[in-house]
DNA sequence: GGTTAAACTGGACCGGCGGTCCAATTGGAC
DNA sequence: GTCCAATTGGACCGCCGGTCCAGTTTAACC
């Protein structure tokens, strides 16, 4: 039994330099301007290319997504606290809030598009395959969380409503302006108020 | 100098007739599937009267969600207490956070379809046109509210933060599945959180 | 009731989108 | 060098939001 066989050469080429182009368009541009069609032309690939590597244009989103989060994933499982495992919950959500604000910050336009796709996964899917993004991650870990301090509180709920701060249109406006730091402090009033009601 | 030129009655007619048809087609399928066209169709209607009549897409939803939010409104502005002028701040914040909670329950996907319009207008509009809209007044009244209990917190952006819930695709699905008592639960204890922190 | 200007109507039409398809090309195991 | 499968890219599809305009309807005025 030999190797799964691998990604050829070229396609690995390719789908690098797809996820290059998709990311430098959607620093410069809101994502509704962002097609599938330019960003293979930045890319100098076809169309067909881009589909057959990632489904479909929320594919390409998850993928890119997941990208700019790794290192946040990374810190949150297996690095130094506060982020990582060894600190009081109520600390590590505290970290967590910020390093997310942080994240979403730098990437204004991909969380928008990352929004839509979730919003319009809504519809038929099975909970499960959420788990598996991005967003599923983080609200897994804050859920995880403010269950760990707070066993009474609805931390399921609580942590969907502290997350969909991230997709509010205004807020996102904000974040753009470099008000990251004023995000960040709200977010954890509202969290610490709800921690100790 | 006469009457400002009355709408004509076929045009009141078919107005009407496009609204309803909207209403009826957004509670029934998700936003996304519910064309202009499939609009005008049901409503008896060609496409070119829809566009006249409302201008855009965005247009009709923003009418819609007037039509819906307009007795809310009423109530925030002439009603009786606790939702109206008279009672505390802070009870006025909690009635008014379980009203809105319970107009978008009753109007799962309309507020998606608006969520997505206030998205797409944050990158070129003045602020002055989204008071004018439902979610301006929202947050505008959230905001004063927040801002006369304690003034010395981000009021602003604390009236975006739990307005934001509302656009989030897993929290509008536990909604559309009766769980608008939890939602509004969970809200509360945020927002007395913050405000007693 | 007839005249008339303006408001209204609706369907053909447009560019662009996400997504599909398949003939031609390319890579790499042998 | 051979050969098969993976990859490629652009023509193509149906649909969308939005525009246009020739024909129709309304209602104000005499």
């Amino acid at each position: 039994m030999t190797e799964v066989r691998r990604e050829r050469a070229d396609a690995a080429r390719n789908r690098r330099a797809i996820l290059e182009a998709g990311e430098r368009l959607l620093a410069e541009y809101p994502p509704e301007q962002v097609s599938m069609e330019r960003i293979a032309a930045a890319a100098g690939v076809g169309k067909g290319t881009v589909f057959h590597r990632f489904g479909s244009r929320a594919g390409l989103m998850r993928e890119l997504m997941v990208e700019r989060a790794h290192a946040l994933r990374e810190a949150v499982t297996d690095g130094p606290p506060p982020l990582g495992p060894g600190a009081a919950p109520r600390d590590r959500l505290l970290a967590f809030l910020d390093a997310v604000v942080d994240v979403v910050g730098r990437n204004k336009g991909l969380l928008a598009a990352l929004g839509e796709t979730v919003t319009a996964s809504c519809d038929a899917p099975d909970d499960a395959r959420e788990q598996h993004s991005v967003y599923g991650f983080w609200h897994g870990h804050l859920r995880a969380l403010i269950a760990e301090e707070r066993p009474d509180l609805d931390a399921e709920l609580l942590a969907h409503i502290l997350l969909s701060a991230l997709q509010n249109g205004p807020v996102v406006r904000l974040l753009g302006q470099g008000e990251a730091q004023r995000l960040g402090a709200s977010l954890r009033l509202l969290a610490t108020g709800a921690l100790e009601a």
